[in-house]
DNA sequence: ATCAAAATGTTTACACTGTCAACTATTTTA
DNA sequence: TAAAATAGTTGACAGTGTAAACATTTTGAT
């Protein structure tokens, strides 16, 4: 009986609740009170294990950070022959799928860093795979350190903006030719890799004279 | 005296008070009996004039998309011998200083569009200015109208995609290199620049035999 | 100018939310 | 086994959006 199973680990229950709820409505249409009422139990039990709606969210937002990491790891370790294009792929990919998760973990204020440590060690985890992987790709340039956080924070700033867009559903006003909403992604990721392997040391002379 | 001035156009002082509200408190911190209290009205007195929060909400938008629009146009017009950098920077700039009302037009899920055609039209325009200034730069090209819709796409999304990773906070948590923060936008728009330049005539090829 | 109609604003009421406080039942521990 | 910690329930409060009924003011046609 599942009421039993809840009650056997309620803190796990009301997480998943809250995820099923998060899936389907999105993160405005979590509630506390739902989250009770799907698992037929008071109103106020699951303050016994969260302390309050955002600790709850926190605690999500950690996991889909984890799985988030994770999925694009495996995904882009597969395929050890273009790496990063294939985490380039996976991320669009996680976006698409798990629309209102994703938006959950982006597109969310987050709650006080300062009281959820382990919510922003989880995020920045997914940032590191990047990093490292362009550090590798960076190993005898000067300034490989630097220069991989850039490119990192530049991947990653164009990937989450088309998602983000993508999202908002404001494409399908814009009246664009045939075709090109489809490719959007593949031309990003053509104009990143472009991007990547033009010459930037002009930048680098440059910004040593600031 | 305030009070008769508002009585004498409530709907335009309601927008007023709640534009403040959500520049101060963003956007989940607006609730239509704050903006009552706030003009010293009934709480039901908006409601003759907005039907709904969606709807105020999505009139104040709707001016937010006009505002940037306006911003981005008269920046950029300013300085013809860069338009599209300029327009770059300018956009940069509305978002660092107007991180409030950015968030609201870009990380709002947006109330139904059928509902609020006018909305859709402000916030199409801004992406028009640059989809034009793009057509421009690729005449003579073939396919220069699906080109400057990618290349629109490519810019908007990265800058966007930036844009929402510095509000979001989460930069701070990365552990950057010394200056990686604050140059990371120049880097970006170097980027742009970059694989703007660069040539795209393998994608459309390729892209052609799909 | 008058009088009905439309507009604008107020009061009251309802269902919903997060969360505090008090109480009870259960489980763990000394 | 008694005490203490844990887990869950019930009831309350202040906050929200908004529907309905009512009152007032403004407007337009006669």
């Amino acid at each position: 009986m599942t009421k039993v199973i809840n009650k056997l680990n309620l803190k796990e229950a009301c997480i998943q609740a809250a995820r099923e709820v998060i899936a389907e409505q999105g993160v405005e249409g979590l509630s506390m009170r739902d989250v009770s009422r799907r698992l037929a139990i008071s109103h106020q039990a699951p303050y016994r294990h969260f302390p309050s709606r955002d600790h709850l969210l926190a605690e999500i937002m950690r996991r889909c950070f984890e799985d988030f990491a994770d999925f694009l790891d495996t995904t882009s370790k597969a395929q050890p022959a273009d790496e990063l294009g294939a985490m380039g792929r996976a991320y669009m990919q996680y976006a698409d799928q798990q629309p209102l998760e994703y938006r959950l973990m982006f597109g969310t204020p987050w709650p006080e860093p300062a009281d959820h440590p382990d919510l922003v060690k989880h995020a920045v985890h997914a940032f590191d795979l990047l990093r490292k992987n362009l550090l590798i790709k960076n190993t005898g340039h000067p300034d490989a350190k630097k220069r991989s956080e850039f490119q990192a924070l530049f991947i990653w700033s164009s990937l989450h903006g088309l998602a983000s867009i993508k999202h908002a559903n404001v494409m399908q006003h814009l009246v664009l030719s045939h075709g090109v909403e489809r490719q959007a992604q593949d031309f990003m990721l053509e104009m990143i890799d472009a991007a990547l392997v033009a010459d930037k040391d002009a930048f680098f002379e440059r910004s040593n004279d600031l």
